[in-house]
DNA sequence: CACGGCCGTGAGAGCGTTCTCACGCCCCCG
DNA sequence: CGGGGGCGTGAGAACGCTCTCACGGCCGTG
């Protein structure tokens, strides 16, 4: 065996209890803050451990205690925009911050096509993280079968399309359309038209079921003329509003399903020569920082984040910990946030 | 000790072993496909692992082999826009494409403050992952030192700032920015501005350098007046551009260090009045989607991330198996897209 | 016909942790 | 002054895998 490595072999649990003067099962008790340990042994092995960088290795402490300490965050989407999507972010950012404070570590792991979520699913069932929160569930999505199979923790960021056993975490799509739809109703409008978001995405679908409950309440016909799907993409919102205004010319409201969509739906109204609000009213959902710095700043639904994130890594730990029942989950309210759009 | 957890204890090597009446070896053998056993053991073996749906431990695996099979691309920003720059994107598919047909997986880690690289580091040193490929490094970065130290594998998505000893994978920023003003020269315009990067990213620097040695070759004058500095972002961009256009009415040419902050220029001149290029041409950097679509679609000089990619993962596996240099490092050639804006 | 070599196989020793016991020691209480 | 109960400690068995080594059996060669 040649060693052509240069990695110098990093130092084990025993030669840090050799240089301690103590035994093995002392220095595991110190890294793991056990009680019971004496001062003099105590401060003899973080000597030790600090003269050797004695770092624990994982696969080791893993293997007996069936814990990485590790959950992954996974992005199930074909095309990479989502990325771009400052939602996503959030959630990231969120994820991160609410860990923060814990040791457990958080990695992202992104799934394009089917190659790619057998790839994940295996990551998962090797037993390289302790639980799985995956994002951006479509209708055929193969993966929450293949970790629920697996017997992986798993909640979902959105939620699923059956009702299946299946913990998740959800802001509450269609209330917050009602909400929109309804504030545009105040506004006087009539002509209320929607950009969706994809409509295998439930998301999509039940901010759209939202709008329509919301206008046949109120009486109104939710024409399918009403209604153009985007792909909760800036670019997608623009070409969605362009369709329906050149169907529905007389439009004056309009509930785009996301705000970057929304940014696309202001430029191609004014591209029409369309005043935001004289003309038409405009309201978005997410609340993302874009919302406030566009113009004109759009009103929008506020996604609850800040209890979402925190939903989300504790209905996980619990099933984790085998403390939760299979499929506890969570709808959190959503709020309109007014500015200048509508 | 109770049993809270439901979940089901997975098959072990034994019991696949017991099953298909061979040996732990032989099982073992089988699933790392070597070639000394006989048709028949293996016919038993894989019957046994498809019943018990048997999946390797990589825990204990990686105990005895100190490999992971895995990768982490580490994104170090304090910012979460970075998401959205189209070039993360860019990388992370091709990162993921580039191993797909490989084993090894490909985990995303973010690490927003000092903290949070910390616990990247340890992530990295519990032997989490094989090897680090490391994005957006700002002068200051901890995170290169940490591995280092540590003998953590590591390649660097872009150059260091100091020259030390570290392998990284970069594209020709210099040399592609010195294209992209030479090419706004031979359009005939002689007042040239740009709109740099960060400046404490090194692609920043190198940019704003290889247009400043444009200029002085050319013969003209790099004043200060004609530098605004973004930070890659779309809003960055127009604010910059519009900064130009404040201090330099009469500028005829704008050599941009990204095509996302590129989108917000052409926002800002067409704010302004300005046309594209009549008035004021344009260059990009990176040949992002965005550049074929907005108006005008943007010339702009193309990253090869086609040999960025697998040139990261090939330097990173070399080091893994020990036979690479400490610091082996790549520039790869950029090359000029023409398109409308200049 | 005998012998060396190769091929498929299994036994067993790790890999670096954690965790359960059992064992002294000291202290407190009766 | 004796006995019980912590409390700090260490020995040693896992955890699930890989890998070296040795061992029969078969073939081919002399």
């Amino acid at each position: 065996m040649t060693d052509t490595s240069t990695r110098p072999a990093s130092p084990t649990l025993d030669e840090v209890a050799v240089l301690a003067g103590v035994s093995r099962a002392t220095v595991s008790r110190v890294i793991n803050d056990s009680p019971r340990v004496s001062p003099e042994a105590r401060e003899a092995v973080q000597a030790a451990v600090a003269e050797l960088r004695y770092v624990p290795n994982r696969m080791a402490r893993s293997l007996v205690t069936r814990r990485t300490d590790t959950i992954a965050l996974v992005l199930n989407e074909p095309n990479t925009q989502v990325f771009s999507d400052p939602f996503f972010a959030s959630i990231v950012r969120g994820l991160s911050a609410a860990l923060a404070d814990t040791d457990l570590n958080l990695v992202l792991l992104t799934a394009r096509d089917e190659r790619e979520q057998e790839k994940v699913g295996r990551y998962a069932r090797q037993g390289h993280v302790d639980g799985v929160i995956l994002m951006s569930v479509h209708s055929e999505d193969p993966l929450p079968d293949i970790l629920a199979v697996a017997g992986v923790p798993l909640v979902l960021c959105g939620r699923p399309f059956d009702d299946r056993e299946v913990a998740y975490v959800d802001a509450d799509n269609r209330g917050g359309a009602v909400v929109a739809t309804q504030h545009l109703l105040g506004t006087g409008r009539r002509r209320i038209a929607t950009v969706t978001g994809p409509l295998d995405m439930i998301a999509g679908v039940d901010r759209q079921a939202g709008w329509r409950q919301a206008l046949i309440t109120a009486g109104l016909e939710p024409h399918p003329d009403l209604v153009a799907e985007g792909d909760f993409t800036e670019a997608g919102g623009q070409r969605a509003m362009a369709e329906l205004l050149a169907r529905v010319p007389d439009l004056d409201g309009v509930f785009v399903a996301s705000d970057p969509m929304a940014v696309g739906a202001l430029r191609a109204l004014r591209a029409a020569g369309r005043r935001v609000p004289e003309d038409v009213a405009v309201v978005g959902f997410d609340d993302a920082a874009v919302a406030e710095t566009c113009d004109p700043p759009l009103t929008t639904i506020a996604q609850p984040l800040a209890d979402m994130t925190p939903l989300l890594t504790e209905l996980l730990m619990r099933q984790i910990d085998g403390v939760a029942g299979p499929a506890e989950s969570r709808i959190c309210q959503t709020q309109l946030v007014r500015r200048a759009s509508a």
